[in-house]
DNA sequence: CGCCTTTGACCAGCGC
DNA sequence: GCGCTGGTCAAAGGCG
């Protein structure tokens, strides 16, 4: 992805860096003494710039007039535009007009300030971005609703699993993972209990009338009796058998991760990718491959190798019928920090699967959702449950176009969104489509779309930076600004509920 | 040399 | 009981 770059360049620091290093004057503000914190001035328009022309303005060609290559990378365009919410029209009172500050308020504690010296530009910039801000403030309520609408939600959601867990908890307790006892278990459920959310609240909470304090899974995200039947059967006695056969170091691995033998649901994943493999933010190693009935491509075998035990698994395969389509299933529950991508795809499958896991035996073969999964960033465009493979089985197509009531305005994202997916996501809510071209905007993002399979991942990585994990930290520091190839763990990531891992689409 | 993929073999579940 | 199927293991080979 080319969002560190991206957000690199929208740090205020960063520009003032760019800017004393560039020997640009600094006389704007008074210097760096008399700088208010947080207030960063840059001079786009100085007489070292100047020579570039006014068009640098507006981005175009301006990279071939600038002397400094430092500065080269710097688009005081649309970039600007999109990222900043209000304007500053006070400080620059009593200034000449060719020398006018304009303050960008990027975030609660930094602003950027730009010096403009031409007044034509200045009042052109002025209008746009005084209609930005009010379109701004307009997406930041829009998505302040849908923030509330989620956290509404997700409490329900918590507190249905945890009435449900009491009521179907099974008289038979032979369900039970008995495997996950060891001592040294107990302390990581305790972890869970703090670093997992709802789902995995609702799971610790049915633990505690056990009689003998094993770490039993919730009757409600094991799907209760029917469970027994079917995926029980299949996976505990599997996982067993994988203890039995493991060697020490695996079965200290094993203790680690008590999901094993408790894997439950799963959650698969339509997506249409040419790759061999969709990119989740996790690192996988292959262990095997199947050809499997019914469909002529194999079934690639992975599991996660980021930490040592992890007992996460994930199948892909191509779609018998269109085999552009990547099918990938994901199984099981990390045992370790995310990093922010497979945060993001977590958040979705979680939400998934907790779904699945606390929804009624009798309503699990039923299509329950076509377009909106509360608490899933990832939104599919269609959400299929299934009971009847021998995993239940949620599946959340992306093949299908996505739901534009969905789609989180890029505006209102309380964070610098990678330039990239800013400038292909211009779709917002008609309400707010303020003077955008709206026809060649639709253009770009279906083209975004078709031809960028990492799309929906970036997007749904950098919304659900904002709903599922930690902020970033007023440095840039965190999810927003990793580094590939390997994007930041996110200590605070949230772990899953019980069979559900992450998600892809790359 | 270590990591990863490939691939045949093995095992268990399930249906007949 | 047998065969099919899914899932996994582990040796062998490739690759950087």
């Amino acid at each position: 992805m080319e969002r560190p770059r991206e957000m690199a360049l929208l740090q205020p620091s960063d520009f003032l860096q760019r800017e004393r290093h560039s020997g640009g004057r600094d006389d704007a503000g008074g210097g760096a003494g008399d700088r208010r914190e947080g207030i960063e001035e840059v001079d786009f328009f100085c007489e070292s710039r100047r020579k570039g022309g006014a068009d640098d303005l507006s981005g175009r060609g301006s990279s071939g007039s600038r002397k400094d290559p430092s500065f080269s990378d710097v688009n005081t365009g649309l970039h600007l535009l999109t990222v900043n919410t209000g304007i500053g029209g006070d400080q620059d009172k009593g200034r000449p007009d060719d020398e006018k500050l304009m303050k960008f308020d990027c975030c609660a504690a930094q602003t950027i300030v730009f010096k403009i010296c031409d007044p034509w530009q200045l009042r052109i910039l002025k209008d746009e971005l005084h209609r930005l801000s009010e379109e701004n403030q307009r997406l930041r309520s829009t998505l302040e609703q849908l923030t509330r609408n989620y956290s509404a939600l997700q409490g329900q959601l918590h507190l249905a699993m945890q009435q449900q867990a009491r009521e179907n908890r099974p008289a038979d307790q032979t369900m039970r993972c008995a495997k996950n006892e060891a001592s040294g278990q107990l302390a990581l459920s305790e972890q869970h209990l703090v670093e997992q959310g709802p789902a995995a609240c609702a799971h610790n909470n049915v633990d505690d009338d056990t009689s003998d304090g094993e770490n039993e899974p919730s009757p409600s995200l094991s799907n209760s009796a029917d469970m027994a039947s079917k995926g029980q059967r299949a996976t505990v006695p599997a996982a067993k058998r994988r203890l039995t056969h493991d060697d020490e170091s695996d079965r200290n691995a094993d203790r680690a991760a008590p999901e094993v033998p408790c894997r439950k649901a799963r959650v698969s994943v339509r997506a249409r990718s040419d790759a061999p493999m969709i990119n989740d933010g996790c690192q996988w190693r292959k262990y095997g491959q199947k050809m499997a009935k019914g469909n002529p491509c194999p079934r690639a075998y992975y599991r996660c190798t980021m930490a040592v035990g992890c007992p996460v698994r994930k199948q892909v395969q191509r779609c018998a019928e269109d085999k552009g389509i990547l099918i990938t299933t994901y199984e099981g529950n990390h045992n370790h920090p995310l990093p922010a991508a497979a945060t993001a795809m977590a958040s979705t499958t979680s939400a998934a699967a907790a779904m699945i896991l606390s929804g009624s035996s009798t309503s699990r073969d039923a299509l329950v959702s076509s377009g909106f999964f509360p608490g899933a960033p990832y939104a599919s465009t269609m959400a299929t449950l299934s009971a009847s493979a021998p995993f239940p089985t949620i599946t959340l197509d992306l093949t299908q176009p996505p739901n534009q009531l969905h789609r989180a305005p890029v505006s209102a994202m309380p964070f610098p969104l990678p330039l990239s997916l800013a400038q292909k996501l211009p779709t917002f809510p008609p309400a707010v489509q303020l003077g955008y071209k709206q026809s060649s905007m639709m253009e770009t993002i279906t083209a975004a779309i078709t031809s960028d399979p990492n799309f929906t991942a970036a997007l749904a990585a950098a919304v659900s930076s904002v709903i599922a994990s930690p902020r970033v930290d007023n440095n840039g520091n965190g999810s927003g600004t990793s580094s590939h190839p390997r994007p930041p763990v996110v200590p605070e990531s949230p772990q899953l509920p019980q069979s559900c891992t992450t998600f892809s689409t790359n």
